[in-house]
DNA sequence: CAAATGTTTTGATCCGCATCAAGGACAGGC
DNA sequence: GCCTGTCCTTGATGCGGATCAAAACATTTG
């Protein structure tokens, strides 16, 4: 954990800057999101992938949030066996739209951006998956979306053939899946409500408070949303312009319902948020 | 089939008009999307809802599309023996957002509006059930949108629990609900690039070109796509005013790539429709 | 370090679709 | 038959967010 300090107030530093966290829990938030970045950017840069690497369950940071937390022990034993791990710096592709699927996998570090791509270059960013998040839950052979890292990232990958016959024989195991992408739809259809329905403004508080909910899954409820992405990819997750995110997200800030910072945003005002984002 | 008659060329005779329809092929098309209106709508307006019919799935027409294709004789009589089928009228709400979701079940005639409504009145449109289609996948305790009847309809029913403990003892009904899960999933994301990235007139030719492959699924490929739902319903579903969706049909149909028919459209230039849908 | 590239912000202007308004078509009820 | 309510269409007007432009800032590369 490479010039990282700890204490009652703990700091984090990324790209030479220094900033201040408000707890040991943001730390661990912070390095969820972000990764450890245990080697070098530049290291990291090089090691385009290392896969083949044989899983390491028991360390396993994400396990309670995982399939992994439905199995038996001995369910566990044989999903560890077919599974390899698998690292990506920041910015590489881990697979592109309308490619062959030869992997299902779960992201146990970082995050990724999950895009669609229209002919005349129109993007639509259909989710962010964060630690704990299944990809290729549709099991289709080849791959309905393209996932780019967006920090470093570690996934735990199996082959699709050899899930697939694993959850044939081990119905816990796919109830696990099942549950998972239950929880996909839900949040796809609650996204058609924000996307067909819901005001720049409105967009905004509902992106920022589901962020908030996905993370607190992992960690404890906190005001620190970390925002590994772009104002880009926010707005083409929100059908909005990247000005239009700038802009709002400037408003909420001047109104004093969150704070900008380095990397995300603090939320001020939760209440005034979850009103503008009422379900 | 009260009076309809048949020939070379079928006639469809409903509210009090009678209009001419290609062949014997989209005559059972429009049965299926409109019912069959074996009572009067008088009576199925009384007979709110019939349930506690045993199923008989010997007749069921959908079979083939359902979850009931991928089972074993002795699974699939299990599934009978739990399942009960109802009847609703024309715009009945079988179920509302919120409410506790006791049931299961699979769409077998007529089809649906499931719809999500904002605190202030605003609604989105989450999906349209047809025939074939499964209520319930997120197996959730309560319903996360409501569902309306666009038309009489016919379910085929289960005790959420009856059904979820039967999946977990049969790995290949579970495989079948997944597999239906997922087919949402990616229709959904598919829905998102729509809302988020289209104009409304490729939302329209989206629509249309969406409808008729999906009902091309349960009868063969037809121009003719009856449209059950109002303009407002598919205004809410695409993220529209009922005024431009009238606007961009007419449009369509100035520039000859659709007609407007009673209950639906006919598509004339589907090259110029799916140019504008594409993916 | 400087140069090049990518990200965020802010301002000015424009346009696609929403909103407001009104009339027509049709079904159901009396 | 007429009346009422719902749905569809068309026209006029306005606004929210897109587009265009540019500058400040951050990050990567040489």
């Amino acid at each position: 954990m490479s010039g990282i300090k700890f204490g009652m107030i703990a700091a984090a530093k990324r790209a030479g800057r220094i900033y201040i966290l408000d707890s040991l829990a943001e730390k661990a938030l912070f390095d969820t999101v972000f990764g450890r970045l245990e080697a070098s950017p530049r290291t990291m840069a090089c090691a385009q992938k290392a896969p083949g690497l044989a899983l390491e369950c028991h360390d396993c940071e994400i396990k309670g949030l995982s399939i992994c937390d439905a199995l038996e022990p001995d369910e566990f034993d044989q999903l560890e066996r077919i599974g390899r791990t698998a690292s990506y710096p920041a910015k590489a592709t881990l697979f592109e739209q309308g490619r062959d699927a030869p992997f299902v996998s779960n992201l146990t570090s970082g995050a990724l951006r999950l895009s669609k791509l229209l002919p005349d270059g129109r993007r639509q960013v259909v989710g962010f998956t964060l630690p704990g998040d299944f990809l290729g839950l549709a099991m289709q052979p080849t791959h309905m979306y393209t996932a780019d890292a967006l920090t470093p990232v570690k996934i735990c990958q199996f082959s699709r053939h050899g899930f697939s016959d694993l959850i044939d024989r081990k119905p816990r195991l796919m109830r696990a899946v099942m549950n998972m992408a239950s929880r996909e739809l839900t949040l796809a259809q609650d996204q058609m409500v924000v996307l067909g329905r819901r005001t720049a403004e409105e967009k905004i508080a509902s992106f920022l408070i589901g962020m908030r909910n996905r993370y607190a899954r992992i960690h404890g409820s906190s005001v620190h949303v970390p925002l590994p992405m772009t104002r880009l990819d926010i707005g083409d997750f929100l059908g909005l312009t990247v000005e239009t995110v700038s802009r709002m997200m400037t408003r909420l800030a001047r109104e004093k319902a969150i704070v900008i910072v380095p990397d995300g945003v603090r939320l001020l005002d939760v209440p005034r948020l979850e009103l503008l984002a009422e379900m």
